[in-house]
DNA sequence: TCTATGCGAAACTGAGTAGTTCCGGATCTT
DNA sequence: AAGATCCGGAACTACTCAGTTTCGCATAGA
């Protein structure tokens, strides 16, 4: 291989004239193939012959699509299927809590439960990769999230919460909270710690919730 | 290797016989090195050569001390300084948000976000080796988290909150929403932030200060 | 059927790194 | 000063993996 000039091929190729046409029919199995590697091992530990194995591709398709293995995941993450809730299929139960519990479903959680996987894994490379981080952003937090801020919104035009509550966080945070929950504190993250999370902090913190005052009778709690 | 806590004194041999005896002078600054290089590029990325050199050290010198990369980043995260607030010097300043506002000191914030990055950087490690999970949940998660529940059972004991606050949960939050912050949306996570999210989150859900009407700056304060 | 084309498999290259070894010099003890 | 020991630096080995190339096969259109 001492030169480097001669192609021999080239004319132009924008013309499938024969044989089969580049399809590219494989590309969603090889970047689903690709997030669940990322899931379990990370984006270092990553490589491109598990991602080929396990779509049971060649690595030599994977370069013929994608450039580099960085590439390969910018666009697995990018290309992820944004699951759940749209905004025209919310839940609208009319009150706050009856839309947040709406929102927990087996599979969002374990749909969830893969994207923190996922996040976790691309979370060295996120903070140096800017275009990696806004894709991951746009893809795993941002379509939660924002449903959530939507159904905050909507208990204050209804007027059930207070206008002034702190939505920005709160829709935030139980997606904070899940994910510090699996990957630090590695406990499971199931319907009844959101259950928990709604009940326990969310809906009090919005003027709903339970803590009450000890002086109140009504509520009798067989105390602590 | 022994992941019992802090291996101050070592029982080595006693044989400080002739020459220089083994004293390990350099341990401290090649710990403190590999911790910086975990935060700026990860366990993956960090390189033993790397830690040598910001410590101005050997290779040899790692591995006469360390036998592979993995136990010496145990040992650094293991090692890490304690910062911030042992039980004895927690603030106690007879409210609630007194407390939780004293703990926010420029050096706390600028220690805990190292810790964040230390911890993205681990993230990918953890979630499969146990023991590296628990040596960091103890150095790096822990001491804050028991500090705020510390401060919010006080607040119980003074009548000063509900008793049937949820704690656990609520001790985790600024937490789990500054990692979060700073891991997921790149936000920088400041005085401001806490304030925030002390005020219009957790007071709230605690019972205390009520969203306000006026969004000046200065205060929301709890109740009077 | 014939032929162009994309594909999977496998071999290969090159770079980077964990871990080892060796040596000259620095430092402490006697 | 002499002797024992440790240290920093550099060279070295063995291995892994990103990215490339080759080749035979399968498929779709003519």
């Amino acid at each position: 291989m001492t030169l480097d000039a001669i192609p021999l091929e080239e004319t132009h190729e924008e013309t499938p004239k024969l044989g089969r046409k580049r399809d590219h029919t494989r590309d969603p199995d090889i970047l689903d193939a690709a997030l669940d590697v990322l899931a379990e091992t990370g984006y270092d530990g990553m490589t491109m012959e598990m991602v080929a194995a396990r779509a049971k591709a060649g690595k030599a398709t994977l370069y013929r699509r994608w450039p580099s293995k960085g590439e390969l995941v910018i666009d697995a993450v990018a290309c992820m299927k944004r699951g759940d809730f749209d905004r025209d299929h919310l839940p609208d139960t009319g009150t706050l809590r009856g839309d947040l519990v709406a929102m927990i479903k087996p599979h969002a959680i374990e749909d969830g439960a893969r994207k923190m996987r996922i996040m976790a894994g691309l979370m060295s490379m996120i903070s140096r990769n800017p275009e990696l981080a806004e894709v991951a952003r746009a893809a795993i937090v941002e379509p939660r999230a924002s449903a959530n801020r939507i159904l905050l919104q909507r208990a204050i035009d209804r007027g059930e919460i207070s206008a002034h509550s702190d939505i920005d966080n709160l829709a935030l945070l139980s997606q904070s909270m899940a994910i510090y929950r699996v990957l630090v504190l590695q406990k499971p993250v199931n319907r009844d710690f959101f259950i928990q999370l709604i009940d326990g902090v969310v809906l009090p913190a919005v003027g709903l919730g339970r803590p009450l005052p000890p002086v109140d009778g009504s509520n009798s709690a067989p105390d602590t």
